[in-house]
RNA sequence: GGGGGCGUAGCUCAGUUGGUUAGAGCGCCGGCCUGUCACGCCGGAGGUCGCGGGUUCGAGUCCCGUCGCUCCCGCCA
């Protein structure tokens, strides 16, 4: 908890909860706080006042405590109360070692009740089991009362100060960039605001501040941060919300490694400063080619092996038709050893099924027993290859062998997170285990789903590594890094187009025609001519770092008021509908299911 | 857009093969209690089994639909 400063007194208190402390023994204080807890034995009340500070046990005695003694018998679980007294120290017997104020309490005096509480609808503390999601939501405001959300939410502002002290040092200005901003459609939705001043034109809310900070890089200010509202209307994720928060960083004049030095040693003072885990500096980086091979994504989770292993050389001449279907087809087989395990036939149809859910068109088990395999599928191999997978596989009696058979992108995606979902079933990830890893290499382009055009990897910004030769774009590498924490992407960068010719040479490659990229990035192209220093940064997700931090399941446990799965807040309504007159000043007509036609 | 899970008291949950009056813990209300700290003891109230329809002599339980929450796939430059 960050340190609470000394209180100035006033007529409700004088000192925090947490505060009443040894040097304040035989002197008198005041505190004010919520009834967290009443042990009523009728001729001595205890209550125990809660602050954002902590818990003090205050007493009530019928002769001493006088008309507060009544009052005490009345009070009830949240009333809010002010309590002025003597603080003792507890005899020994009587000392609760489990609070921080435990050897201390209030011999209390006079007390005022500030205000009164209705029954709350779940139990702010005392409750062992864990109170459902929905009802939490609801009452977000008695939710934040207890401690594992106070607690989330004061690490999110230490992570936050610690953050902004370590940029401040290092000559980062933070300034502000628009809400209110321009669609650019491609990557995620955008959120659109109608203007009324413009009838039938929209701002977008950004989904993140990318061109607004390398504006401020042709501005001169050669050092930004932010921490940065961002809004995608995509669907939602325990790690997905429609507004979120990053840290957004630019700097000038500088390469890939000018940013990662700088990242490295931001995080690091962060993770120091919050007691997260340590950061053994540098951090690895790892080819995106490389990580795709290993682990079949672009995110891997280093924490254990279970590496992708290619075994389309072992069956070029197989008669099995599933594996020959997909390498002559120009796929490939891949495998993975999960080592010495035993899995009900039950659990391997799972895997199965998980694996067809990703993609696949199935999934080959097998044990290796012998030289071969127990495995339906031994039958279609010979004993040459059953032999050579296992060599290549590395396996021994009694291991769990899966393979994929498909294009090198389903393969890869299937097993990549079957991986990962092996790794959790067999409990192979050490609880206190962290790891970090730089994702270098990327590619700049990739074909598109339907592969009629390129698609940038990060977004059409980013920098070529040398010269973007557009008779081959798939050749191309990316001057881009992500951060990838026990296989989540915690942050995303690059180093940016700072000439406008290259930038438009890419918007071409991208398939935006020249008319076009003057139409919606005209501003930035021109902003290019005036003298753009080389300039990069990068973005991090920063409740997906807080929740890894509080070791939270969801990144709405660190967030005060998120949404719903369905992007709903659950606590105002929003979203909801708004009058005819709002959306009449507006220009805008509603098709409203039952009063259209049809 | 698709798939899975869940929905029973204020909260967290149990509820057998479809069968009498739907239970527990916590909370709540009343009473007793001067050293408790998840105080204790005694007593009590509290239910549209998410909603709608169907099957059945009979539905919390089975079927269909729908709403909400949640996880995953797609999507998230």
């Amino acid at each position: 908890m960050s340190e609470a400063p000394a209180l100035r007194a006033n007529e409700f208190r004088d000192t925090w909860c947490g505060q009443v402390l040894g040097e304040r023994v035989d002197s008198t204080a005041r505190v004010a706080g919520w009834v967290h807890r009443r042990r009523d034995h009728g001729g001595l009340i205890f209550i125990d006042l809660r602050d954002r500070t902590g818990i003090v046990q205050l007493v009530f005695h019928p002769d001493s405590s006088g008309a507060a003694f009544e009052l005490a018998h009345r009070l009830r679980a949240e009333d809010v109360l002010s309590a002025s007294g003597t603080v003792v120290k507890r005899s020994a017997e009587t000392v609760n070692p489990e609070l921080p104020t435990g050897e201390f309490e209030l011999a209390v005096g006079e007390a005022d009740l500030l205000a009164d509480a209705e029954t709350p609808p779940f139990q702010i503390e005392g409750f062992s089991g864990e109170v459902g999601e929905d009802a939490r939501l609801r009452h977000r405001y008695l939710d934040l009362r207890r401690e594992p959300m106070r607690e989330a939410l004061v690490l999110r502002h230490r992570v936050t100060a610690a953050m902004r002290e370590f940029l401040d040092r290092e000559g980062f200005l933070d300034v502000e960039t628009p809400v209110l901003t321009r669609s650019t459609p491609e990557g995620a939705r955008d959120f659109l605001v109608p203007s009324r001043l413009q009838r039938g034109s929209f701002y977008a809310l950004p989904q993140s501040p990318q061109l607004f900070k390398q504006l401020l890089m042709v501005a001169g200010f050669e050092r930004y941060y932010q921490i940065a509202r961002c809004f995608r209307d995509e669907d939602l994720r325990a790690d997905r919300q429609p507004d979120f928060t990053q840290l957004d960083i630019e700097m000038s004049f500088v390469g890939v490694d000018d940013v990662i030095e700088l990242n490295e040693r931001l995080l690091a003072h962060v993770f120091e400063r919050v007691g997260g885990p340590r950061v053994e500096l540098p951090i690895e980086r790892l080819p995106y080619d490389e990580a795709i091979d290993r682990f079949g994504t672009d995110r891997p989770d280093m924490r254990f092996g279970l590496e992708l292993i290619d075994l389309s050389a072992a069956l070029a001449e197989t008669e099995f038709k599933v594996f020959r279907g997909a390498i002559e087809s120009g796929g490939a087989v891949r495998g993975i050893n999960a080592g010495a395990r035993e899995l009900p036939r039950s659990e391997l149809d799972g895997l199965i099924s998980r694996a067809q859910e990703l993609g696949a068109k199935g999934l080959v088990w097998a044990f290796r027993e012998g030289d071969g395999w127990r495995s339906p599928t031994a039958k279609f191999l010979s004993e040459g290859e059953l032999a050579e997978l296992n060599r290549r596989l590395d396996a021994e009696p009694g291991d769990l062998l899966l393979l994929v058979a498909d294009q090198r992108r389903v393969a890869d995606a299937v097993l990549g997170q079957l991986r990962v979902d092996l790794a959790e079933r067999f409990g192979l990830i050490a609880p206190d285990e962290h790891r970090l890893v730089w994702v270098v290499d990327w590619p700049l382009l990739e074909r598109s789903p339907g592969g009629e055009r390129w698609d940038p990897l990060h977004h059409p910004f980013t920098a070529p590594a040398g010269e973007f030769d557009p008779e081959d774009p798939g050749g191309a590498r990316a001057l881009a890094y992500d951060l990838v924490w026990n296989g989540q992407e915690i942050g995303g960068g690059s180093i940016r187009i700072h000439d406008a010719a290259v930038q438009e040479k890419l918007f071409a490659a991208l398939g935006i025609d020249a008319g076009e990229a003057e139409a919606r990035f005209g501003f930035l192209l021109e902003a290019l001519r005036y003298g753009a220093p080389p300039h990069g940064g990068i973005a991090y997700g920063l409740d997906r770092i807080v929740q890894r931090l509080a070791g939270a399941d969801s990144i709405r446990d660190v967030i005060a008021f998120p949404k719903t799965a369905s992007g709903a807040d659950a606590l105002t309504g929003a979203p909801a509908p708004v009058g005819e007159m709002q959306l009449k000043e507006l220009g805008i007509g509603l098709h409203r299911p039952g009063l259209a036609g049809h």
